[in-house]
DNA sequence: AATGAATGAGACTTCATTCAT
DNA sequence: TATGAATGAAGTCTCATTCAT
């Protein structure tokens, strides 16, 4: 077989165990087995069990960071650009769900615990990027600025992180039409607010 | 020493070694070792390692239920409630940040697998509380209908989850003017929006 | 069991296996085995393979350092303290014939591999003390001074050590009269030469 | 490439690879990286790690046993011979280090296991090629014979074995001027003694 | 002749848990 | 109640060797 070929196959697999058992609890040889192929294969493409969770960790936050960064640059309102964000995780999480869960399972608790601090520097770099774009509404007028921009960034990003972990803990399909109440339900709340209309 | 005295030691260090490092780079050794006793004594008030941990999230729960349920039954306003339970979140962090780090970390990251379908339950039974007061909010005319109750709930846990994150991974510790200001922040944004004023 | 005995037993059994089969020849199950323990329990006193070596390297470097150092601080004629160093070692392969082979064998070789820096300063440091003995000898006039100090030291370290490794090869034991015959050979020929006396 | 090319540079790096590290350490992988070759290929021309080991050893020993046999059956004197085994021994210390290296430390070291008892045969043979040499040296009254035979060869052998070990160890080069000073400080003590002349 | 992907036995090591004291 | 020595299942990883290309 080529190289190419396994080394997919492998990350594949890796990547369904993990998301399916956790880090902690997934094992080489249940990768191997998922892979159909010999455990020590796994250590000709990766150096031990981290390096490969790293290494689908690592591709994850790349796609991540280019989406944001072509947004963050994109000429387009503050509000679609947030819209923007929430379609793409949820895409991602669509296309791939296993992906989505390890990312918002093992990587927003592995940053908790200090033990990468690289980790710590991802995760702010999400959040940088997030504020900045949120920050740039508040500028143009479009978002309130009597609230932090950091604390603006964390109610978004923080619903949307429940709303895939409830996604992803339920183990549910995203049809077309429920991707686009949820969109509508996070922006109009993140944006008017939860509150009746009445009360205004 | 006293039966008791021993217990909530060992509770106490494992707070600490969980909170730390995680469920399972938590090692008994290290318990035992936080606690400054033999770790055989460990097993002479729990039957494992996975029962300690339940003993502690229990602990926690049981805390958090009682508060909900609570404050469910109570004839306070709804916006009273949310403030409430955001209050209730920020002061169950001040008090003990460990058992505030290993819910968020452990308990609200890690159920996602299905290893332990109780964290599940326990979880959804948190939503449906939060859900049920959120509903009460809606039927009394107090935030708006036109958004499901669940989707309003998974808005309004999930900022909370984000700051408590954030102040976990920073470490940080809560002065009474920040944490009212992040009570007034996020109940103005989950209840009037991000929206700039200007623009209603 | 108590814990000085268990302890005492692993280093015995290690003893016995790295002898035998050499250190990279050597698994933790023979040693274990060996011992009658489980081979958990040799993790317990000892952090890994190379730590329970180290061991048992060090602990007879001890005993050979203190020997010499003790020679080399005491009154006697240069020519007593050569027969003492033969002596003591003929004595340790007598005493402890796995440890002398675990010396000659792994310790002599290792230190060529450039992989323990400590390994070279321990040889060295033995190197020295036999030669501080013989440059002592020179001084006084017993030894000749018209060959270098450390040159002298090696031929007598050599000697001894292959005479060592012949009796180790063999497996052979050592009479008192044999011991007797080859301290006078050894002394003799270092002293005086192999040349035939008709020559001199 | 041509058969014999590829088979030379295995044996090259290989040779370079098992005296830096030792038979145990070395890999079949850091050979083949030496040697710029895919692995595959030392299979080609070696069933296995040992027979490529032992290719290298006979292949020393086999130079080393004709040189000393062509000694033998010279019309040399005795001392003439001793040096003669002294010169071919640092010149091939100078020619080729590395064989050196592993002759001193994997054989002359590595013998005591009976892993390989073909090693105690070879290790016979110049044992009894050497002392062959000397005996005639007691015959003809050259050499003393008041002691043992094997005795005078264990301390000839061991001078030399480890004026080499401590050459290897230094990573040493020898001078001309080096290498006549050791032959003669070698001969000198082996021959008359390191007794100070006064005393005689 | 040459490659390097693939294999898998087997080594080391960890660590929750038991148990004699 | 308390200790920590003892156990051993189970996991990670290594690396010589095979084999399809």
């Amino acid at each position: 077989m080529e190289k190419v070929a396994s080394e997919k196959i492998i990350v594949e697999a890796a990547l369904k165990v993990f998301s399916t058992k956790g880090f902690a609890e997934a094992r080489m040889a249940d990768i191997a087995k998922e892979a159909n192929l010999s455990y020590g294969l796994i250590y000709h493409y990766f150096e031990n069990k981290e390096k490969l969770f790293d290494a689908i960790v690592e591709n994850w936050w790349k796609t991540f960071y280019d989406e944001l960064e072509m947004l963050k640059k994109s000429a387009s309102a503050t509000k679609e650009k947030l819209v923007e964000i929430i379609k793409f995780m949820m895409n991602a999480y669509t296309a791939t769900p296993s992906q989505m869960s390890i990312f918002v399972a093992e990587v927003s608790r592995g940053f908790i615990y200090h033990s990468s601090p690289r980790g710590k520097d991802k995760f702010r770099k999400l959040f940088n990027l997030c504020e900045d774009i949120i920050r740039e509404g508040q500028v143009r007028g479009t978002l309130r600025a009597d609230i932090q921009s950091n604390y603006l960034t964390y109610v978004f990003l923080g619903a949307i992180d429940t709303f895939l972990s409830v996604m992803i803990l339920g183990n549910e399909t995203l049809s077309k039409t429920r991707e686009k109440r949820i969109i509508e339900s996070l922006t109009t709340v993140f944006l008017h607010g939860a509150e009746a209309e009445a009360e205004h």
